[in-house]
DNA sequence: AAGAAGTCCTGGGCGC
DNA sequence: TGCGCCCAGGACTTCT
């Protein structure tokens, strides 16, 4: 599922291919991709158009065209952006294809259908509501720790519920959110406006921690998730937390547990994190 | 207004 | 072996 560190990886793995290159030919393989504007204007709108730039925000994926549209690319839990060679046989699920004037093709594929793309005047994001309304990336000046004392303040959800809320901090998904929570010593079911100065303070630090680590190592391939040229990440292996549910806890030797928290899985040790 | 719950979707894993 | 059930999960909508 990819989160902050997935698509950062995607992106700079897809950098050197796609910016300066134009798009020759659309395929829409399955319509319902092309999320905004409709399938027909997306088709369209994109042949000929050359690719200036490639940026991220939270989870989602931007693909500056020219100087006027952007085409913005959300994974979702199983999408996948793949550099492929025109004849080379195509994987299942190979949902939209966009031919490149370097003789290449990338190929959306996603085996959840819950990703898609959708293209924009730059930088009007209303249409995604989600992208619109993000909060602070966490490896940027605006995520401080006084911001999230403020976000939690007085807040009677469950701190996991926050952290992968995007409106608060951009780009956490239930991977780095357990992760972040367990490196911090904060129990998933602590209500927010619960937490102390000093936790904050730590999970701030923690957070910003876990994120750089696992853009460093590529990201966490779990099931689906490869970066443009199909490699996988190497942050699963250095998971302490989700997934580990009835392996021992890594500081206490006890069992990891899993509970349901606003409906998402949540791996936490009930001895460790208070 | 905050917070909870439902929605989309498929393949893998489970029990019987 | 094979069927049916449940689950995973991000962002968005709808409801209370």
């Amino acid at each position: 599922m990819p989160e902050l560190p997935e698509v950062e990886t995607v992106r700079r793995s897809l950098l050197d291919e796609l910016v300066g290159r134009t798009i020759t030919r659309v395929e829409l393989a399955n319509p319902k991709f092309a999320r905004y504007p409709d399938p027909a204007e997306l088709e369209a709108a994109l042949p000929g158009q050359t690719i200036t730039g490639l940026s991220r925000r939270g989870k989602y994926l931007i693909i500056q065209l020219g100087d006027e549209l952007d085409l913005v690319i959300h994974l979702k839990m199983a999408g996948r952006l793949l550099i492929s060679d025109p004849a080379a046989e195509r994987v299942r699920h190979t949902h939209i294809i966009l031919g490149l004037d370097n003789g290449h093709e990338l190929r959306y594929v996603d085996l959840r259908h819950f990703g898609g793309f959708y293209l924009v005047a730059r930088g009007d994001y209303r249409v995604l509501k989600g992208l619109y309304g993000l909060g602070p990336e966490p490896l940027r000046p605006g995520f401080t720790a006084s911001y999230l004392k403020q976000c939690f303040a007085s807040r009677k959800s469950k701190i996991k519920n926050l952290l992968l809320d995007q409106s608060v901090i951009a780009g956490l998904g239930n991977i780095y959110a357990d992760e972040a929570l367990y490196r911090s010593g904060i129990s998933p079911l602590r209500e927010a406006g619960s937490l102390g100065d000093r936790e904050i303070e730590r999970l701030h630090r923690v957070i910003e921690e876990v994120i750089a680590e696992a853009i460093e190592h590529r990201g966490t391939t779990f099931a689906t998730y490869v970066d443009g040229q199909g490699r996988r990440g190497r942050f699963a292996e250095r998971l302490q937390a989700y997934g580990r549910q009835g392996e021992p806890c890594l500081a206490c030797g006890r069992p990891l547990v899993r509970v349901k928290i606003g409906g998402r899985s949540a791996h936490y040790c009930p001895d460790c994190q208070r």
